[in-house]
DNA sequence: CGACCTTTTGATTGGCGTCAAAATCTGTGG
DNA sequence: CCACAGATTTTGACGCCAATCAAAAGGTCG
């Protein structure tokens, strides 16, 4: 169930962040962003609770994942592994986030899971799906609504990476990424310094908009240069968020969730 | 409603295919690849039927959409416009896909629509899905299933624009599109020379792989060479399909709908 | 302290974009 | 039915952004 497995792309992540995010049952009440209601609903199917370290990996493409998940503490990179070593990543999830839901056509994971800090996640079988949905119609509603939003994030950086440069990647990317933590995880924001943290390195990043980590390091110098962000040891600190949305054309509305039904 | 609206991004488009396609309703008894219960509830509560010419709009980005639709024949681009005048094609829908359900939190579309051949949709109210998913749970499970399958083809695509050269993106698309075209309008397939209807010109094709025409032409041109494939006159051959496959790294898998529930 | 990541910087290369123009195709109007 | 206008495809020359290769510096944990 849960691997062990190092990420199979090359062999340098062995590293744990023991003192990673703040105790992750007082996150929970804290949750201002994520309604409570859309968490709520996962706890009466769940088996238990798991915690994962960090560089661990949680489920692995083309394998049946035989559980789904929600997101309590800590930061998953969700990726897809190609032929040449290269990785992609799609999606980062963030607490209240769910992974483990998307499967392919022969029920294997269309992506693999890796825990960026240690997690905790709230675990259940994913054969209870189907009960869910039938005795609670709100519940698909709700997976419509979310996954909604998980497809105009994932469009979103489809448009990133078809059509904007280095600055401007980065720029969404970091702008995005502030947004939803501010938003999912406020105990991890600090308003004092506009600074959240920021557990993910700059090759990681690379993964994300489809840039070499050294290409993500020139592009963060300069704009750090600029005065318009400050991103090291774990945090980014956004110093001129104006700007920074203007050169990643960041608009919070695609990431909110309208209520009913999406696609 | 239907915007007549050109193409905001350059004025030259303004072709129409008056020798598009075959009779659309007769089509429709033909589409075995996509099961026809799919189809079949849109239908209860649609409006009306609707044609649309090639190259106008069928919706705006940033406009709130008061309709949804079941692509019944043609093809349609499902698109995003950055500020300098690019577009990203999010998606290309080929009948029996669904469009327009997709808003952002404050109830606009997060995308364009424009056909990119004479079109002929089903149109209902969105104000009726509510309905739908409350008195037909198992609507809400199929639009789960189909928005998870639209939602592997947008994570495919960013994989190729984040980690693939033009060859490898191109190779994709092309094996991508040739599949669901073989299986959702078999009367656009001719197995005799193993060549679909492929109504979409190089620009488009850039627009959608991230690419300029000019290099589309370029890579498309080699591949050519190469006897991979042939690709004139709105029609595209493929001579070597294994060799196209290989190179684009393309898995049908990801494309099967997984019964029962998925993100 | 020492091993291993991660970040940072430099030099060089190459894939793809840009600009430009010719060739070909397609639908329209005379 | 032909000719023209506009769109699309094709080809060439050139430049640049980001990849690649390499190595040093800085952080972090055992």
């Amino acid at each position: 169930m849960l691997m062990n497995t190092p990420r199979s792309v090359n062999g340098k992540h062995s590293r744990i962040y023991t003192k990673c995010t703040t105790c992750p049952i007082r996150k929970m009440a804290l949750f201002q962003g994520v309604p409570f209601y859309r968490l709520e609903w996962t706890q009466r199917f769940r088996e238990s609770q798991q915690n994962v370290e960090a560089r661990k990996q949680i489920y692995l493409e083309q394998t049946p994942p035989t559980h789904a998940y929600t997101l309590f503490s800590g930061w998953v990179a969700l990726y897809k592994t190609l032929d040449n070593g290269k990785r992609q990543i799609l999606r980062i999830a963030l607490p209240g986030d769910m992974l483990g839901f998307q499967v392919a056509g022969d029920g294997t994971a269309t992506h693999s899971a890796e825990a960026l800090t240690q997690v905790k996640l709230c675990t259940f079988p994913r054969s209870t799906i189907p009960t869910m949905l039938r005795e609670q119609p709100e519940i698909a509603s709700r997976l419509v609504e979310m996954s909604s939003r998980d497809m105009a994030i994932c469009q979103q950086h489809l448009v990133c990476t078809g059509k904007k440069d280095a600055r401007q990647r980065l720029a969404y990317l970091l702008a995005e990424t502030f947004h939803r933590v501010r938003r999912q995880t406020p105990a991890d924001y600090d308003a004092e310094t506009n600074s959240i943290f920021f557990p993910i390195t700059q090759e990681d990043l690379g993964d994300t908009v489809g840039l070499t980590n050294v290409h993500v390091n020139r592009t963060l110098k300069q704009m750090e240069n600029e005065g318009i962000l400050r991103c090291r040891q774990r945090r980014l600190e956004i110093l001129d968020e104006d700007r920074l949305t203007e050169i990643g054309q960041f608009d919070k509305n695609v990431l909110e969730i309208h209520p009913l039904i999406d696609i």
